[in-house]
DNA sequence: AATAAAGACTACTTATCCAATAGACTTTGT
DNA sequence: ACAAAGTCTATTGGATAAGTAGTCTTTATT
């Protein structure tokens, strides 16, 4: 299951991809449209922010805007700044690889390389899948689900 | 990421997919073999045995074996016994579907429609992977990886 | 029948980590 | 100068995963 965390951050980050238009949107009226609990909020968009997916600008009329383009910005490399590996067991993770601690000979395992096959699955949509793919997703009434 | 209890729940099996010609194992072995404490495999070989995967016999000369065979035990089912909904949101999952705490309106959910997809994708190699996949696999090296 | 070897079941403990909260600090516009 | 913003670090509370303990039940063997 994703983290209440990963959850705020992409809601964020598709409310900013809206507000692309508009000046930069504060911290209080982000939490308040999106039901997020406003220093919860604070703190994922900082970790957004220092991973440069968000611009922010103090002091009166300040607030937060994307610093990408929302088609530049995948779901994949979200995730794992909010909740870490993608691959649900850590020696079969592309970005934060981890010898199991129960494993024998991770060459043999076939665990091991199951999963694999399920994280290249899962990339193959969350790192194909941007902000602004999820923004157009919200009008089309999807026929094919 | 997989639980531990998941992790072990998949050994177990695969160990007893591999013992099928030998007469039933015990606890105490299986543990020792696999490095899993003893009393939490206890718990975790009783769940599968409940859900009918697993036959065990009490008394001296007594242990677990599979009841099914090894073929025709998918690892989404027991992801599911173990860890509940294989989605990586509520409104997503199949079997467990429930509604998002946050969530304004499902239809139009962007968010939601990727991560069917996601399930979808992860459900493509889950339910497909059998007990005696994973046992196949051990042996091969293999060269597409 | 007695005993020992197994699993069945329930309750409890511990530790970790997610989610949320608090508060003091810094920057910037007016 | 002051108010409106974001920055940063620490702390708390609660849920849940992981592991432990103990008692009960069944069965094979002698």
């Amino acid at each position: 299951m994703l983290s209440k965390k990963t959850k705020y951050a992409i809601k964020a980050l598709v409310a900013l991809g809206k507000n692309v238009e508009n000046p930069p949107m504060q911290i209080v009226r982000l939490a308040e449209q999106e039901m997020i609990p406003r220093k919860f909020l604070e703190q994922i968009l900082l970790d957004l922010r220092n991973a440069g997916y968000l611009y922010s600008k103090k002091g009166a009329g300040g607030g937060y805007s994307l610093n990408k383009n929302a088609a530049d910005i995948y779901l994949a490399d979200i995730l794992r700044i909010t909740d870490g590996p993608i691959a649900m067991v850590p020696c079969a993770s592309l970005k934060f690889y981890r010898k199991c601690d129960e494993c024998h000979d991770e060459k043999t395992c076939g665990i091991r390389k199951t999963f694999i096959d399920v994280r290249d699955a899962t990339l193959q949509v969350l790192s194909r899948t941007s902000v602004a793919d999820v923004i157009a997703r919200e009008n089309i009434d999807d026929l094919l689900v």
